[in-house]
RNA sequence: GGCGGCGUAGCCAAGUGGUAAGGCAGCGGUCUGCAAAAUCGCUAUCAUCGGUUCAAAUCCGGUCGCCGCCUCCA
């Protein structure tokens, strides 16, 4: 089965044919790291690791950039609002560059809980300001950019196909709705590449550039590093549905008055949302949810990995305590089937069933990453009586390369002294058929957060 | 106002023209001293109305409800 993505420019799925043959370039915005990672944040780049993991899977040689969005930026362009990431200083009472790399490292901790491969590349934004002044230069110098009211601004009007990703109608769109509306842009979709005119005039980072003192607009920072290290045009830009309409838009703005040439990139891929019932998760209206809080509360990160790869990336995924609940006994029980199996490994495959099921899998995960599809088929893989169980875990070794679930891997969990003690107490009522004291020690091992279970073989531990 | 999308069992969800995947929960059986674990089996006509078609959850139109975006957002 070839492989096909959604491409968000073209509203279709299509085969994926790199620019090189055999290699992909990728560049997956990143987060910005004023705050904690929230839970919806973390949906999309478990998006992005299965992305990675299936172009892998297909033998694709993969370069894949990631940034670290470190500068701060306002809520508009108007200079009105707050900066996020002093904002953050503030709130914490550390400097903004501290801020940064508190943040990033706890970014950097969630992505190895939930098993997200790195990216080969990691960019932090204020390591390349001079890229993105160099893009600036070119865009200036194409007629692209005016400079007004102490800003660099991006002229929407000089490019013919503005909004073409996201479908905007420029003049049907309400600006203003949400934010002020800056005076010194000539037309309403404009943005800002460069600022040097902020309130913030104690504002610790900023750089010197034609235009005056100051710091970069947003969107000009994903140009200037995926032109570094993928080149001027390259293959897949991915990213949260929400940077569609702006950010992208601007991007590719941007990137193809820089470089004068079409299509900067060639496939967007974007992440649908993770949802409450009461709408999407958000950092600026304060409550959400973070990876630590599930932990907190007992779940192992890799059961709400498990509880993404239910959905698919393309469809909202509705978040509730009793999903994650669910997510995650079903995550353990796929994990204790897989750990049955290899108890008593036979190897028998009557029926060429393991051939089918790889064919089925690489026909799942290679149409747009039907995710959800290649799980139920692991399910159903594993109850085959078709297959032996040696067969069962080859197979799983191989879907687990994408799934990313860690589903051979048996955690070592120390077994206390005192249940150790207990278990052995319970074994020697049992084996006396005194079931009343050894039921009393079962329930007592099971207050201490163990579960005894029989086998042919003698009874086991596991935590619970 | 414009744009994008959704509504499938108690819950999370696949399926987008050929007669409803998978998981969780629940129920029943096997196993067990009893449990647990494992294992087998059972449980929906797809918001609603109308149309197209031999055939629709899937296509078209209407209605109701919901969500996202329109310069902070994953």
């Amino acid at each position: 089965m070839k492989l096909r993505f959604y491409n968000t420019l073209t509203q279709k799925k299509e085969e994926f044919e790199p620019i090189e043959k055999g290699r992909a370039g990728m560049y997956s915005c990143g987060p910005t790291v004023y705050n904690f990672a929230h839970i919806g944040n973390l949906r999309t780049y478990i998006f992005n690791d299965l992305l990675r993991r299936v172009i892998l899977e297909n033998g694709i040689k993969l370069d894949h950039v990631m940034n670290i969005t470190d500068v701060g930026h306002l809520t508009s362009d108007a200079d009105e609002g707050e900066d996020k990431m002093l904002a953050g200083a503030k709130r914490e009472n550390k400097s903004v560059w501290e801020i940064a790399k508190f943040y990033e490292e706890s970014f950097f901790n969630d992505i190895s809980l939930l098993n997200i491969q790195k990216p080969e590349i990691l960019c932090r934004a204020t390591d390349h300001i001079d890229d993105m002044i160099n893009m600036e230069k070119k865009i200036e110098d194409n007629g692209c950019a005016y400079f007004a009211g102490g800003n660099l601004y991006f002229d929407t009007s000089k490019i013919d196909d503005y909004g073409k990703l996201a479908r905007l109608k420029v003049e049907d769109l309400q600006y203003g709705a949400r934010t002020e509306i800056d005076e010194n842009k000539r037309n309403n979709s404009d943005f800002v590449l460069w600022f040097t005119k902020s309130k913030f005039g104690d504002q610790d980072m900023k750089w010197d550039s034609p235009w005056g003192t100051g710091y970069p607009g947003w969107h000009i920072e994903c140009c200037a590093m995926s032109s570094r290290y993928l080149g001027e045009q390259f293959d897949i830009h991915t990213g949260g549905i929400d940077h569609i309409p702006v950010h992208h838009t601007n991007e590719i703005a941007q990137a193809e008055a820089a470089i004068g040439k079409k299509p900067w990139v060639k496939y967007w891929l974007h992440g649908e949302f993770l949802v409450m019932d009461k709408g999407k998760m958000s950092k600026s209206s304060g409550e959400f949810l973070t990876l630590k809080l599930l932990v907190d509360k007992g779940y192992d990160p890799l059961a709400f990995r498990f509880l993404c790869l239910g959905a698919h990336y393309r469809k909202q995924l509705m978040f509730s305590w009793e999903a994650m609940e669910g997510a995650s006994q079903g995550y353990k029980n796929l994990k204790n089937r897989i750990s049955e199996l290899m108890k008593n490994e036979q190897s028998y495959d009557g029926d060429k069933k393991r051939s089918y099921y790889l064919e089925r899998f690489s026909g799942f995960i290679n149409d747009d990453l039907n995710i959800p599809q290649a799980l139920a088929l692991l399910n159903d893989m594993i109850k085959d009586n078709k297959l032996g169980s040696k067969e069962k875990l080859d197979i799983t070794k191989h879907f687990d390369q994408v799934f990313g679930l860690k589903l051979l891997e048996k955690e070592e969990t120390d077994i206390p002294e005192d249940v150790l003690a207990l278990a052995d107490k319970r074994e020697k009522a049992r084996g006396e058929k005194n079931y009343t004291l050894s039921d009393k020690y079962r329930d007592m091992i099971r207050e201490k957060g163990f579960e005894i279970r029989d086998s042919k073989d003698g009874q086991t531990i596991e935590k619970l």
